[in-house]
DNA sequence: AGCTGGATTGCAAACGTTTTAAATCCGGGG
DNA sequence: CCCCGGATTTAAAACGTTTGCAATCCAGCT
């Protein structure tokens, strides 16, 4: 068992003064001479005072924490997502001295049941709410709790009005479409995945819009889908658009996950790129500077976006009533060699 | 502000019980009389009350968090080691619902204080603490304290005994060396960091202690070395070693991103990999998948090794007065195409 | 010396829970 | 009908802090 601690209690006996007066000397009221303020102020510093947070939050209702679940991850899934947005966050926290709580899913529990129980047991401030799917419990309870939260994503629903950050995946995917369609391209493809996810929509609809909005009838758009956690059945998605008697000779991918494996497939067939096929993605993972030829996608900082939602938090539970708090971040094309004029006359690919 | 909160007391007034009954019900203990047991259980259950997470620990002096401070990282840093470690540390402490704390360090405060604010507030009953350095005040400090933890990683001196888990680097590269020795390389390189971090020692001492045991005085090994952090200095010092007048053929390197960027200055010397030089790291990152020809490494699971210091701490939580845990994780050899046998007579290396 | 009033300081309640010790209930034996 | 004892319930204290309100102090004035 560790060493007790130092309370308010001995620190006040220590100085012959009450523990009112201590506390308030601490928090720095005016009404306490100046003379015995640094005196106890002294005296904390040298005991190592840390006022105890679970005395503080009961009394205050304040608990100084926000709240995340953790997402709930395939076995062998890595990447760097959750590492940049915690680091992020806890940038955009610290400042206020707030603490991120991290919870986990138990094995058969809801993520929402999670969510629920750190909220109740006023274990935080806040909330922060990722991966927002297109019918979302979770915003919902939070929204009819009333309890301060930010959502890193958009719901389709625009009626539902709360505070969130999002990347704008709708323009990213337009200028894609853009780039290719001045280098060339008329016939492209797009792997996503089946989850109902509202990004998925965002950035189709982005690619979809800016297509209408050039006007040219010739242009053709293949969409294969498969469901984001089925290795097998994203590369059968894949290569049913690389064997197509007419193959798209733009790919743009949801994200660099889906890039990476469309590079690999359409290398696999022999392809080159970006002589035979132009390659998007979108989320700049570390692989995909150093898969060949290095993928071209955008890059939409993780980490700063995380920071923002913190700071956003912070003002949503700083001032509940305030209007809601949203953000739109572009992000940026990190141009590599993964895409190129449209070949004239697409070779075609012998059966590997 | 959020919505108000059911409370023992509202739930006791509603049942026309006594607080004491409702707690010791919900509690499950036998001395309630099964019938009001039920009742209590179903009208918390419809009232969604959950225990109020402070008042609880309080009096319990149990916070049902663990806490760990979340590394300070540079600006662009992007890798997933933060994300796989806090998801399998969720893993691990999950079955007791222990959930994780993470705090930030702000701007010109040191790890050390905020482990400590962490400790003194009685936020955490117990922390996990990672990147051991040669001389860590941390460990020094939570063990002053009796303070429960365990850490990630080993120190130097043995006689500080504490609850760790390690990979055994020290055994990889042994094994490492073993592997390069018999296709035949005679001279090595290692590439390593300037930092007092001991893992830095135990990989290079394994590496000796396999040269050492092989007995064959015609090995030889030179070791470049640079800060984590700079990346000029570490081109300079991967260089130094490829442009050498005689050149290693085999080239070690204290991670993955330092085997990547030993194949990247291979790769632009004109070197193929790995008939030219064989190259090995140490983490398995996703671009070491990606980057070709494949990179050589090995892996041990973070994600799984977090999970069982989760396990670990939750027992030393348990008994503060057991004898230390310690757990040494062999990591695995992830064989790709970056080693190869020994080149016969070594190309030399034009200047570009 | 007594009074006044601003400057300091302290008492006690409150936050929501757990827990010790004590009170109440109730059926059955005398 | 009363008392006993096990079964069941409850009152009250405690955890460490903040805060509304009241008490005390003391210099300056009459």
């Amino acid at each position: 068992m560790p060493t007790r601690v130092t309370t308010l209690k001995e620190l006040a006996a220590q100085l012959d003064l009450s523990i009112t007066t201590v506390s308030r000397a601490l928090a720095g009221h005016q009404q306490i001479a100046l003379k015995t303020r640094e005196r106890v102020t002294e005296a904390a510093r040298q005991a190592g005072y840390v006022p105890n947070t679970a005395a503080r939050t009961l009394v205050s209702g304040r608990s100084g924490f926000v709240g995340m679940v953790l997402p709930i991850r395939g076995a062998n899934l890595v990447d760097s997502f959750l590492g940049e947005f915690v680091t992020g966050l806890g940038e955009g926290l610290v400042s206020h001295g707030t603490d991120l709580i991290l919870a986990a899913v138990a094995q058969g529990q809801s993520e929402l049941s999670v969510l629920r129980h750190v909220v109740e047991s006023g274990r935080a401030d806040g909330a922060v709410v990722t991966r927002i799917a297109e019918v979302d419990e979770r915003l919902a309870y939070l929204r009819q709790r009333n309890f301060p939260f930010v959502a890193h994503g958009r719901l389709l629903d625009t009626d539902f009005s709360y505070n969130w950050l999002d990347t704008d995946g709708a323009h990213a995917f337009g200028e894609a479409f853009d780039m290719l369609y001045d280098l060339g391209h008329r016939h492209l493809g797009l792997v996503t995945i089946a989850e109902p996810m509202t990004f998925r929509h965002l950035r189709q609809d982005g690619l979809a819009a800016a297509i209408a909005r050039r006007g040219d009838p010739s242009v053709r758009l293949d969409v294969a889908t498969a469901p984001r956690f089925d290795r097998g059945a994203r590369l059968r998605a894949i290569n049913r658009l690389l064997h197509a008697d007419e193959r798209p000779t733009a790919i743009v991918a949801l994200f660099d996950e889906l890039a990476l494996s469309v590079m690999e497939e359409a290398t696999r067939a022999g392809l080159t790129i970006p002589r035979d096929l132009s390659v998007i993605g979108f989320d700049n993972i570390a692989a995909s500077a150093y898969a060949p030829p290095g993928l071209t996608t955008f890059d939409a900082s993780i980490r700063q976006c995380a920071r923002e939602i913190g700071e956003m938090l912070l003002t949503v539970i700083g001032d509940g009533s305030a209007a809601p708090l949203t953000r739109l971040i572009r992000p940026t094309l990190v141009s590599r060699a993964s895409h190129g004029p449209a070949p004239t006359g697409p070779a075609p690919i012998g059966k590997n």
